[in-house]
DNA sequence: GTAGTCCGATTGTCCGGACATACGCATTGA
DNA sequence: TCAATGCGTATGTCCGGACAATCGGACTAC
C-alpha cells in the first residue's frame, strides 16, 4: 500500500520548458517562489524529497538542488538533513539590496521628484579623494539634489563621482535615480559601504529641508564600488526622520 | 611551446585533506579566502581556469566551482564567462550579518559592559503582541539594558521576548549579548526585520544616556525570527549618535 | 583603415550516479 | 519506565563527463 501523499508540490502543476533559453533551475525556482508568494505552498509545509521531485519533472537532482538552493539563499526555504526542505514561516519580503532612494519611493507609491541644485565639476577635497580613490585636487563631479515626495522635501543628497564614467545631465538626474543612470551607462554595481548615523540640523540644512534648526536628522554616507573594485560614487545624504527611515530585512548566513 | 604561466594559484601551495571531515570545497574556499586576505592573491588578478585548478588539486570541477561560488557570494571574486574569475579590488570586509551590539563592540576592541535595569515578565502591550505574534495581554519577557563602552553610556536597549524560549538570568545578560544567549539556548536565528531612524531625546532618555534633552538620537527597531518563522525577539533601541553609527557593507545580488 | 567574421578560451548549465552524514522514529534492552 | 540502539529517509558531498553561451582577440574582407 502506497504511503499517503502529503507532498504539496504534486498539486502545483510544475513544469519546465526545455526549449526556453531560461535555465531549468531558474524556471523551477521561480515557480516555487511564485507558489510560496501566492500561498500555494503554505509556510511550514515540507517540500517532498528532491529525488522524487526531480523524477517528476524529468530533471536531474543537481538541477533541482540548484533551484532549491537559490531559494534557501533568499531565505524562503530551510533545509534540514534527514528531515526535508520546508517553507519558512515567511515575514520575509526582500533581504536588503543596494537600492536607490528614488526606486524605493517609486515602489512605495510615493511619486518622487528631484530638484538638482548643483551639477558641476570641481577639484576633489581630501575626504572625497580618499573615498573615491582619486588624487586630491583632481576633477570630480559634484551633484547636489533635493528629493521630494508629494511635494514635501524628504532628503538632501550630495554625491561625488569620478569623471569619465558617465555624463550627468541635469534633466536625466531630475527624471530618475542616480543608480539607474549608472546601470544604463554600463556600470555594474557590485558592493557598497554604508554608514548610518544621526545629528542635529545646521541652519542651512534646516532651511533646505523645511525643518527647524537643531532638529534631528538621519544621515547616511555611502561609497559604491563596481565589480572591478573601483569606487564609482560617494554619497553624503541627510534625511528627515519624520518622513523617512531605513527599513530592511537581513538574513543570518549559516 | 607551453604558454607562459600567469596563473597566480600555482604558487599558492593549495592542498586538500581527504581524510578530514571538512568538505573539500570548504577547505579550498578557505584557502583561497586566506590567500586573498593575506595579499597572496592580488586584486584584479585572474584565477586560472577551473578545469586546470581542479586537475592540479585532484578534485572534480563541480567541487572547485562550489568553492569559487561561495567566494563569489561573499563578494570576494567575480566571474566572467569567456574571461575567467578574478579577485575583486577589495574594500570588502563583511557583508552585513545579523550582529549584536555586544559582539560588535567586542570585536572593535571596546570593552562592552551591560547594566540590566529591568528583567521581568509582564503582559504584552498591543505593539509588542503584534510584533511577536502572541496574544495581547499574554506573558512576555521585558528586558531593559544600558550598554556602556569604556564606562560611557552608548545605547539604551529595550527587548521583549516570548516566554518559554529561554531563561533570562540577569547575570548572564550582564556578561554577554542577547543573541549569544539565544544561540546557546538552541535557537537558530534566521532573519530579522529592521528599521533605523532618528528622533529627539525625551527628558528620561536624555538622563539615562547622559545627553541633553532634545538631543538627536539614533533609533533601531528589530524583530528577529528563527528558522521556523517564529518571532523570537523584538527590540526597541536608542543609540547616542556621537558614540555609535551603523556601519555595514552590502552586496548587489545579480 | 574599418567593420564584420571566425575561433579559441572560459564559464554556465545539465546529467546520472555514488557514498556519507545526520535526523526522527520505532524497537529493544536494562 | 526510561534510556540505548538500530533503521529508514532525506539532505550533503563528490565525481566525470557533455554541450551551450559568451567574451576577447585575431583574421579577413571591403
Amino acid at each position: 500500500m502506497p504511503k499517503p501523499d502529503v507532498d504539496p508540490t504534486v498539486s502545483l502543476d510544475l513544469s519546465v520548458d526545455r526549449s526556453s533559453p531560461v535555465p531549468l533551475y531558474f524556471q523551477l525556482s521561480q515557480q516555487l517562489e511564485a507558489a510560496i508568494e501566492h500561498g500555494n505552498l503554505t509556510p511550514g509545509s515540507l517540500l517532498g524529497n528532491e529525488i522524487e521531485l526531480a523524477a517528476r519533472l524529468g530533471l536531474s537532482r543537481p538541477t533541482v538542488r540548484q533551484a532549491i538552493q537559490s531559494l534557501v539563499d533568499k531565505g524562503l526555504l530551510v533545509r534540514r538533513r534527514g528531515v526535508g526542505t520546508q517553507v519558512v514561516h515567511s515575514q520575509v519580503k526582500r533581504p536588503l539590496e543596494l537600492s536607490s532612494l528614488y526606486d524605493d519611493l517609486e515602489a512605495a507609491g510615493q511619486r518622487p521628484a528631484t530638484k538638482v541644485l548643483v551639477n558641476t565639476v570641481l577639484p576633489a577635497s581630501a575626504a572625497v579623494a580618499a573615498a573615491l580613490g582619486v588624487p586630491e585636487g583632481g576633477d570630480v563631479h559634484r551633484v547636489e539634489r533635493l528629493r521630494l515626495a508629494h511635494g514635501e522635501p524628504m532628503a538632501y543628497l550630495v554625491n561625488h563621482l569620478p569623471t569619465g564614467l558617465l555624463d550627468l545631465g541635469t534633466e536625466q538626474l531630475e527624471a530618475t535615480g542616480l543608480y539607474r543612470l549608472m546601470r544604463s551607462a554600463g556600470i555594474t554595481l557590485h558592493s557598497a559601504r554604508q554608514s548610518i548615523g544621526a545629528r542635529s540640523a545646521t541652519a542651512a540644512e534646516a532651511e533646505r529641508l523645511a525643518e527647524a534648526e537643531g532638529a534631528p536628522l538621519l544621515t547616511m554616507q555611502r561609497t559604491t564600488f563596481d565589480d572591478t573594485g573601483r569606487a564609482v560614487e560617494f554619497g553624503d545624504h541627510i534625511y528627515r526622520p519624520t518622513r523617512y527611515s531605513f527599513e530592511f530585512q537581513l538574513l543570518v548566513r549559516p
